[in-house]
DNA sequence: CTTATAAAGGATAAAAATTATCCTTTATGT
DNA sequence: ACATAAAGGATAATTTTTATCCTTTATAAG
C-alpha cells in the first residue's frame, strides 16, 4: 500500500481517498480498464460513482499522472505514467505487459524516409503469452 | 472510381452500392473515421442510415476487408486492408500517413527478452507533419 | 429471364458509454 | 479553526454503438 499523496500533488491533483485508491489499483494491477477499475473501487467505496472514475481518469490524463494504452479490438487500459515503454498484449487472456525496447534505430529510419517530426511512439505487440501458447 | 465488386466478394461480402461507395471512400481518403465516412456517404446516398455504416464497417472488420487504426487521443480510423505498415499521425491537423518500416530487428529483440509469441504489431508515431511544423 | 431466399438497407428503438449538472462534502492553504 | 475552490455522489443528459423490424435487393439456381 504505497502512499501517493505527494505524487498526486506534484501533478496538481488533490489527494482524496478515492484518488489514492485509484492510484493503488493502478499500481497493483499495472494496466486496468474503466470497468475493472470501477469494480475494484466499489469494494473499497461501496457508493462511489462511476462518474467519479471517469472524472478522475480524465483529469489524471490531462495532468499526465496516468496514461492511456489503446488495445487492438479491446477497451483502453490505464496505467500510472512511467518512463517510455511498449506493450505486449495476449490476445487470449488479455494480459498486458510492459517491455522496454530500443526505438532509436526505428526512429532514425523514420527521419530519413519522411518529413514528419516524431514526438511520441505507441507500440503494441499482440500475441500469446507463455501461459496461453 | 475503382470497382470493388470482386474484392468485396472475395471477402464474402455482397457487393451492394453502399459497400462499393464505402470502399471508394476508404480508397480515396486512405484513413477515415466513422463520422467523416458517414458524411461522405450522405452526399451519395442522402438517406443512408448511420446504422448501415456501423454494420458494414463491423462486418468488413470481421472479414478482414478493412482494418482499424486506433489513434492516440482521437477516434479510430479505418482503411482497406493492405500489407503490413505503420502509421504517422499529425497531432496538429490529424492527417494519417502510411509508412513501411522494417520491424524485424525490433521483433527479434522481443523474442530474446520475452516468452510472448508475437503475431501482430501496431505502431503509431505521433508528431507534426511538414505543413504543421 | 424469372424466382426463391438469405442478406442488406433504412428507420428507429434500445443499450452502452461518457459527460454534464447540481448540491453536499472535503482537502488545502492561510 | 476558517474560507474556498475543488471533488464526490446522484442522476440527468448526451453521445456512441448495437439491436430490432420490416422492406428491398444481390445472388444463385432453374
Ligand atoms: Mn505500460
Ligand atoms: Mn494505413
Ligand atoms: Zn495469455
Ligand atoms: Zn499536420
Amino acid at each position: 500500500m504505497i502512499n501517493y499523496t505527494d505524487e498526486l500533488r506534484r501533478h496538481n491533483l488533490k489527494a482524496t481517498p478515492q484518488r489514492l485508491a485509484i492510484s493503488n489499483a493502478l499500481h497493483s494491477y499495472g494496466h486496468i480498464n474503466i470497468d475493472t477499475l470501477y469494480e475494484m473501487m466499489l469494494k473499497k467505496f461501496s457508493s462511489i460513482s462511476l462518474a467519479t472514475i471517469y472524472k478522475n481518469i480524465n483529469l489524471m490524463l490531462e495532468n499526465s499522472y496516468v496514461q492511456e494504452v489503446k488495445i487492438p479490438q479491446n477497451k483502453s487500459v490505464y496505467e500510472l505514467t512511467k518512463s517510455y515503454h511498449s506493450h505486449l498484449v495476449c490476445t487470449e487472456c488479455g494480459v498486458v505487459e510492459d517491455i522496454k525496447l530500443n526505438m532509436i534505430p526505428l526512429l532514425s529510419e523514420v527521419t530519413t524516409s519522411t518529413t514528419f517530426e516524431i514526438s511520441k511512439t505507441d507500440l503494441v505487440l499482440s500475441g500469446l503469452c507463455k501461459k496461453c501458447q
